[in-house]
DNA sequence: CTGAAAGCGCTTACAG
DNA sequence: CTGAAAGCGCTTACAG
């Protein structure tokens, strides 16, 4: 900048305002500046000098589970993105997603080189030692999908109730014999049945709501929950979906309902039990969560609970802009879901096997 | 930092020793600093201050294509990104993703806000206004699976060659009604058949030697391009190459076979089929590109371009490390590729329809 | 083993 | 319409 400045013979200030408050200059003298800039090869102000000064980098982080690898297999994680990235870009600011490590052993350090004017975790484990660093820099922070901390808005839906009104749907039906396909209880990547001990100790807040649903939904209506067998899969995708299926429907006899906590496990089971000749409904009756794009046009339609992704993105950006600003917040906002019905739920088999 | 000088009657130069030099301390003073900065909230140095001073920031910048929704819907993106997170974390540096808009519209002025010591570049369409922004800042870079640009370090695969072995391999088993699902063409989202004008007009590089490869080995023997129906996809994933490959087995005749430009879009292909009840590879053979895990474990095992993705991202990552120490480089390191020939593949039907 | 000084690149009030 | 000065938070030589 001060190469540009002492080129043209004017202050290093006039450059400055060259870029950020062009109003300020005649044209002539800005068309100057940037030609002189152009031909210096000098790519405008550091945003390091402006940050340090302005005290504001212009950039949120985004804090997500460890799991790189299956973050974004997710189509759920990739539209509240979406919606997130959208509020971000109305304020002109950016966004910096800050990578877990595909083994699960993200180093704290990251947090001390973070260049971010605030943080929106997002779906990240209880006791996460990245997530405890960075409520130590003491961010202006939103939180999604997490347990509550005290003072910092959260984002989220009622898990609880929508996983209660999706097992529900399956108890009205008249099952009987139903399995679940979760993803992951904890940040460990198991994978295989969860026993009780598993259950009693999920680190993941979503996960844990979802099961606490089922489990006092069917419980109500005369199904014990440690009758539910509860398959684990480290991550949310149609392969996971699919090998956890394989599993439960091995099984005599073969429940006759299986609830998944996302879509994409969801598809994963539908496609397992077409490679074992099994019809959906006919057979077995599926339900997903999260209504993604592909739970429409799945074969068949998938019965799912419908949450708007990219709104609680949307959202959580608004409020994270909010805070920056220094304005007040909601502490808490609830996005609405609904359980749509669609053609992958029916009455179980008459023999009931 | 000032605060805790004070406090402790030191100079703000200690404060940062007991951070950065810790030997030069005697541990009891250091303690003293470490437990004051707990008490009144400091969480360790700005990383702007230090940044400023230092030149650097101890962050490399991940650059890849427009289109977050897709980016890692693909396990060999994946893999490719935790090889570079290796390499990064090995030096202690962190990895930052800019991410794109899932819209196609990424605003190039997020470059302007990158707080990066050099860039790896991934995959990005010819003249994405983001790259040419990010390259007008003279960062270190690197290009992985891009065209050449002087003066830029490329690490790559011979995509061209690699497809060429691929095409031919189905030559050899005797096919000549052949059909392509590539993924994206231009950043541009089209999906459909891609027509002579829009594959003279490719904007991914890999796209297009990979397309140019499977001409090349096809029209060597007979078969014209113009009779290779080219599907493009927006994307990679399992949906998309289903979506794909329904369209082109609606066509009669049917092609034989299916060469895909990517393993996830192969799996989708597979998985079409399948649901119409053609046998694989009885009445039609799949050749996918990568060979990402799921490749061996489909039914049937793919035959695929292996390559090795983590590897690259590890070479990549080493190979920005040098050139941030003002060490040499060299300007071309290419990464092996070899055809898996799988179970996905064999001579075509008999009766040739 | 600890400190005083300079300066990284920028922008904000304040003058003129 | 343009400028001189101060300072954002830090670390690096250099002294002592």
């Amino acid at each position: 900048m001060t190469r540009i400045a002492r080129e043209l013979g004017v202050s290093a200030m006039t450059i400055s305002n060259a870029y950020n408050h062009p109003e300020r200059l005649t044209p002539a003298l800005r068309e100057r500046v940037l030609a002189t800039a152009r031909q210096l090869g000098y790519p405008g102000p550091d945003p390091l000098g402006r940050g340090l000064r302005r005290g504001r980098v212009g950039t949120i982080g985004v804090l997500y589970d460890d799991l790189l690898s299956y973050a974004f297999r997710d189509q759920a994680a990739v539209l509240f993105l979406s919606g997130l990235s959208t509020a971000a870009e109305a304020q002109g600011l950016g966004l910096t997603l800050v990578p877990g490590s595909p083994q699960g052993d993200r180093d704290a350090a990251v947090v001390g080189r973070m260049l971010v004017d605030g943080l929106v975790v997002y779906s990240v484990a209880d006791g996460d030692p990245v997530l405890v660093a960075a409520l130590e820099r003491r961010w202006p922070t939103v939180l999604v999908d997490q347990p509550r901390i005290a003072g910092l808005p959260l984002v989220g839906i009622d898990d609880e109730a929508a996983a209660r009104d999706a097992a529900h749907h399956l108890i009205d039906l008249g099952h009987r014999r139903v399995a679940v396909v979760s993803f992951g209880l904890g940040p460990d990547l198991r994978h295989g049945l969860a026993d009780e001990a598993r259950q009693r100790s999920v680190a993941y807040h979503v996960s844990r709501a979802r099961l606490a649903g089922f489990n006092a939904a069917l419980a109500g209506h005369g199904v014990p929950w440690s009758n539910v067998p509860v398959f684990e899969c480290p991550g949310s995708s149609q392969e996971l979906g699919r090998a956890a299926a394989d599993a439960l429907l091995a099984v005599v006899p073969r429940p006759t309902a299986i609830l998944a906590t996302s879509d994409e496990l969801a598809l994963g089971v539908l496609d397992a039990a077409m490679r074992r000749g099994l019809s959906v409904p006919g057979d077995l009756s599926v339900v997903g969560f999260d209504d993604v794009p592909a739970a429409a046009t799945a074969r068949p339609p998938l019965t799912t609970v419908s949450q708007d992704h990219a709104a609680k993105g949307r959202l959580a950006g608004q409020m994270l802009v909010a805070l920056l600003r220094g304005e007040a917040v909601s502490s808490r906002q609830d996005v609405a879901t609904r359980l749509v019905v669609r053609t992958s739920t029916a009455r179980p088999p008459v023999d009931g096997r």
